[in-house]
DNA sequence: CCCCTATATTCTCATATAGTCGTACAGGGA
DNA sequence: TCCCTGTACGACTATATGAGAATATAGGGG
């Protein structure tokens, strides 16, 4: 791995290291929605889930379909959740290594 | 997934969302090493260095191995790079996607 | 055409943190 | 014992960026 691919790699985790972006990406899980059907899910202000949107599509994870007055957004794939499922599982190993720990204690 | 669980997984993504401890974690892809070894490999400084691979252990990236004077660090487990094999297989489809977008131009 | 709504952008502020320096601590060796 | 080396820690600075307010832009309806 090249320092510049380590760059452009870290830049995409960089993105799903925000609580914010990804309770965008979750809301997405169930289909396509529009920046304020966001807004309202997510309890986040307009102007910050537009600028996340912005983000997360510059860098490929969300599909953007503009329809009238409305743009709608969509998860570009189900990568994400590949990702989160690795770290899940991660969670849950980390969890019972602790529970055995405490029980042997 | 709740709100909770959302930023457990985002602190996670967000430590793997830094050059310098992706730099670490790939450096560590061969086998242990100590913290001055990782020094020299990464050409970071050593206070750097050591405060990266602490968080990198608290979230269970790297192991821990003290040897008199030593420290060895090493890679958890492989999960680092399922998740860099994936977003390099995402940079690798939008490379081709904008290929093709030139082609046809 | 004017107005209203949905989205994007700009600006500013506050906060988080990467990096560095100096130092403290631990573990060997003379 | 006293040094020397490797590692960790605390304080500080500079920078990046998330959040919100105000504003700009675009698109549709009267």
């Amino acid at each position: 791995m090249t320092p510049e691919l380590i760059g452009i790699v870290a830049g995409r985790f960089k993105a799903l290291g925000e609580p914010a972006r990804l309770e965008i990406l979750n809301a997405l899980r169930d289909g396509e929605m529009t920046v304020t059907e966001l807004v309202d899910e997510t309890g986040l202000g307009q102007a910050n889930v537009s600028k996340h949107l912005q983000l997360l599509h510059s860098l490929g994870f969300v599909s953007r379909r503009k329809d009238g007055l409305f743009v709608y957004y969509g998860l570009a794939d189900r990568d994400v959740f590949r990702l989160c499922d690795i770290m899940c599982a991660r969670l849950e190993a980390e969890t019972h290594a602790r529970r055995r720990a405490l029980a042997g204690r």
